[in-house]
DNA sequence: AGCGCTTACGTAAGCGCTTACGTACCCTAG
DNA sequence: CTAGGGTACGTAAGCGCTTACGTAAGCGCT
């Protein structure tokens, strides 16, 4: 009998249908051992009951934790929340929770949460951003990883390798290269790149492409320059007015991602430089807003929701020995914030 | 003696304290019946040995739930964004983690939605979104929450009322006062509504609030435009459409949130209509974008990140018999999407 | 008919925690 | 010196589920 004003336990489903608690358990969970007519009765009554699992008690007794952790730099930055809405939709449609932390870009503070996340036991752990600095922080974080996945726990990342798990990860260096080269047969010469900071690979990645791009065209590399700051708009800002300061020949800017480019976008804006007709800017990942800025944003198109989706899909997958990498398609969108060198 | 390779559990602090597991349980939660000594000698053995208490055991037991459920139309709006964004820091700081679900906008899939979560025993809900526009589907959510009180739930909506639940509520009525009152002091007379589905609780405070001072000043509010569509830069392109078409005298367009602006803006850029010189535009929340946007958007801020933290707060407060509705700040912010009424 | 094998189901032992209740001890009052 | 009461701690009974193991029935085979 249903306790009156309670949730239905197994014991009510299994009562119902004249049954053992096991032989409920083992239909429910459509596991083998159950005559198809008894498991169909069973999982007749349970619907009529409204009968939903106690996650808490089915992970204790030994099943799996039907709960996901996602670790993303912050919520509230485009990119990252793009790929949050990949990872929710197909949990949704998986009957997985998701469970968000933010880092706030502050390696120290993914590893505590990256710890806490996995003490919580979660069963799948996604981590997004961009590799940290800090060596010794990065083999804390494997080796939290690598000893979460001997217990079973299933893990994936997102844009970052080097984590010694499966990741999906796009092609930044092309990506890099394709801008480059984007801009070159505009006829630009003076190239600038605002870089989120040194480090991640992230950016390793992405300015690796430009200046291969460079090189194809028998131009150094060293011609090149290139300004640290970080991912934010802010960071694109400042990088903004460091490229203007100090390398004010430069005819276009290389935003190694499309938060700074909205900040170089901004400084341009305030110092009065025309885009694209003095200055052309690229972004890169193609965030939604990237079409609605003004002048709407030339850059790399990244399929952010989907990576969101492949991540948990790799996560999901029985692990392989060996790291799985999936990479992602990228595409250059060119829109207005790109032109023709001015003439000098 | 931990077993090898495995997370230490309750019994393993006990052993080494050469307490009972009573006494380390009731210790580490901090409960009266232990020694002060005794007490702090488990909490330097826990901590010793990275102890973390296995949530889903402690659920079980009748212990506090230590998950927070939030639901937002969609994760990657940043006006939701935003929200989550403080819902994950307080969270974070308060050692909750918090499970995030989308409903897309759709009523009947956010109703499911919050069934699973309360399905999952998550010992709090947070509800953002702009109500229902169907009245059963409002009064199905409000028998669920109603029942997930009583057995001792916490709950707590953001900038929605007409739950049945505790509330944080922007003074959406004041913030469209105010920007008709900006753009009317600008002199426009022929000024259109971007507006949100009709039936969203939002929409009607907003409106109200516009047509409200449009009567202190003596003018009927028959005489304005008002074109609904929904909360999205889709949604702002639609109606900046149809009000281009259908009311070609307006020279202010007010879009009920910011997404909606950049829809409008957008639009106004296709068709070649200068702002703020021939028409001017503005938004409702702030969100950080708003202010890069060409030309930036003058709108009423509102503190989403807040609103989040303030969300979580008065849920996390033992529950009074009463409903409480938490007002927000807001705030006309003016920048150049708006001028004077062009000379007619 | 009797043997073993498979299939379908039941029994019961936990998973790691919380907490009601029980017990030993010490202190004070009569 | 003992009754009564408080404090500090231990014992053990669950919370609702999964699953290893046990058992009975049915099958084909010699």
């Amino acid at each position: 009998m249903p306790r009156a004003n309670q949730r239905p336990r197994l014991v009510d489903v299994a009562e119902h249908a004249a049954v053992s608690l096991a032989t409920a358990s083992r239909a429910l969970a459509g596991r083998e051992g159950v005559s198809a007519e008894v498991a169909d009765r069973i999982r007749q009554i349970a619907a009529e009951l409204g009968y939903v699992a106690n996650p808490y008690a089915r992970t204790l007794a030994g099943g799996a934790s039907s709960t996901v952790g996602l670790i993303v730099h912050q919520v509230d930055d485009p990119y990252f929340a793009e790929i949050a809405a990949g990872v929710i939709q197909l949990a949704a449609e998986q009957g997985l929770l998701v469970q968000i932390c933010q880092s706030g870009r502050d390696p120290g503070y993914e590893l505590q949460q990256l710890r806490h996340l996995i003490a919580q036991r979660v069963g799948i752990v996604l981590i997004g951003g961009s590799g940290y600095d800090d060596p010794r922080m990065e083999a804390a974080a494997r080796a939290e990883l690598a000893a979460f996945q001997n217990h079973g726990g299933r893990a994936a990342a997102i844009g970052r390798h080097a984590l010694g798990i499966d990741a999906v990860l796009p092609d930044n260096e092309a990506g890099g290269h394709a801008l480059a080269q984007h801009l070159m047969d505009l006829g630009h010469r003076r190239i600038a790149v605002a870089a989120g900071s040194a480090g991640l690979t992230t950016v390793a990645d992405r300015l690796a492409g430009v200046s291969s791009a460079l090189r194809q065209r028998g131009r150094s590399s060293a011609d090149l320059a290139v300004v640290h700051s970080d991912f934010t708009r802010g960071g694109g800002r400042a990088a903004a007015e460091q490229i203007l300061n100090e390398h004010p020949d430069t005819t276009a800017i290389i935003a190694l991602n499309d938060a700074m480019a909205m900040g170089v976008l901004s400084t341009l804006r305030t110092r009065r430089v025309p885009v694209p007709a003095r200055m052309s800017v690229v972004g890169f990942d193609d965030v939604s807003v990237a079409a609605d800025l003004a002048p709407s944003l030339t850059t790399i198109r990244l399929p952010m929701t989907e990576m969101g989706r492949t991540a948990l899909t790799l996560a999901l997958k029985p692990r392989s020995t060996r790291i799985r990498r999936r990479p992602t398609g990228h595409l250059l969108v060119v829109r207005d914030s790109t032109g023709p060198a001015p003439a000098t």
